[in-house]
DNA sequence: GTGAAAAATGAATCACTCTTCAAATTAGAA
DNA sequence: TTCTAATTTGAAGAGTGATTCATTTTTCAC
């Protein structure tokens, strides 16, 4: 897992501008040129994590926003365009942080089950250190919807292409990829939500009860019958 | 499944007035007293679904959702207090919708693996119907917070109940209901995304490999090894 | 048929906050 | 040290759309 969310964007978590095909001069948000600028770039991420997550996006303003930076209303718009840019800059950097974060656990694995379990374990142990991250993650739907839906579906390709690898290899079963990646998806989304944000319950039970359920799934231990009815 | 999503109160679709401790006579929504009045009502949920749907709670107008009903502006204060008040009675609403359409194919089935796949086939067909759905309850999550936590937390408690009574009766194995529940809905909720909001794929094809998975897990057919590398 | 309650009307109000801007301050290369 | 570009400042502007209200129209019990 570890999959889960956050991620639309390939990389690009310090954002590098991309030549569109001809128009506007690399306008994403104002690049700093000095030490001081990225400070204050930095700062107005960070209180914008805060207050978006805590009012949600249109209940969170500029003004506090920036207050809670420690800049003047003015400096804001030196780096961001509006109040939907800042928020579009906060999910790609939301999303560069868990990648970075539970990347790693997925690749040390030694075998697809165990890789789930790892990252979903990474997942949950960030979740809890970034509960904001759901707000943000969810309100993309409407303030950028297309982010949104990248997200969720660059995530799925990911998961369905280690099961293709892992069924190739004879680790699972086989079976049609997609309908499957986004199950598992939608397993560590919640799972995520309820006992990453909502809950402090042990995170390795957690883990491991899903693990269990994804391996073999609800049928009993011997019995195979479809029909015990 | 099926118990995937919306459906936070008990039932109360057309609402009845609940005596508090004492405070205000019966405030919540105006309840129309004559026919006329119960069909503007109806237009206006009606209207406000469409428009909350594609626009989204904050772009979404009072104005465009008087237009659409056919009534004038000031008519909408009639029947709501407030934006705020009809989104909620407009996830109410839902809520009842969905738990009505799919509520019967549940309990219709005959052991508790047939419930969840009869359960999300009726549920991916009521989404397909009603595409809005989605947005407006992931919405509720900013507009209404309590209301899109307690939906989450009934609907999963509904699955967690049916594990158990299951369990017991020896048709699926044990385990921790809550954590197989919470897995169990996100994959309702992620599969009705992606095949029934965003897809048209056969929604039995889906239900089937999601039912495979549900029931067996990813491990291979025979093998039960749990250390393949 | 009559009258009081219910429902409908839509222009005007009003609060809210995003965004702009001209001027002041600071950083850093030459 | 000097000078230009980068950065900061915060008060004022402006657009938006939710909500109010006095009035008119419709409903329906008696």
């Amino acid at each position: 897992m570890a999959e889960t969310r956050i991620s639309p964007a390939p990389s690009a978590a310090t954002a590098a501008p991309q030549p569109e095909t001809a128009a506007p001069p690399p306008r994403p948000s104002k690049v700093p040129k000095t030490e001081r600028g990225r400070r204050t770039l930095r700062a107005l991420l960070n209180a914008a994590a805060e207050e978006f997550g805590e009012k949600g996006f249109h209940d969170a303003a500029i003004s506090q926003i920036t207050a809670r930076a420690g800049v003047a209303t003015g400096s804001f718009y030196v780096y961001f365009d509006s109040k939907e840019a800042i928020f579009q800059a906060l999910v790609r950097d939301l999303s560069g942080q868990v990648k970075d974060f539970v990347g790693p656990s997925i690749a040390a694995a030694p075998n697809q089950l165990a890789a789930e379990q790892a990252g979903q374990l990474a997942y949950l142990n960030f979740v809890r250190q970034h509960k904001e991250i759901y707000r943000i993650i969810d309100e993309s739907e409407f303030v950028d919807p297309a982010a949104y839906r990248e997200h969720y579906t660059n995530s799925a390709a990911r998961i369905a292409a280690r099961l293709e690898a892992a069924a190739q290899r004879g680790e699972i079963s086989g079976g049609d990829s997609e309908v499957r990646a986004w199950a598992i998806m939608g397993m560590n989304v919640f799972l995520g939500l309820r006992f990453g944000v909502w809950g402090d319950e042990a995170p390795e039970a957690v883990v491991q009860e899903a693990g269990r359920l994804l391996a073999h799934g609800l049928s009993t231990p011997r019995a195979n019958g479809e029909e015990p009815a």
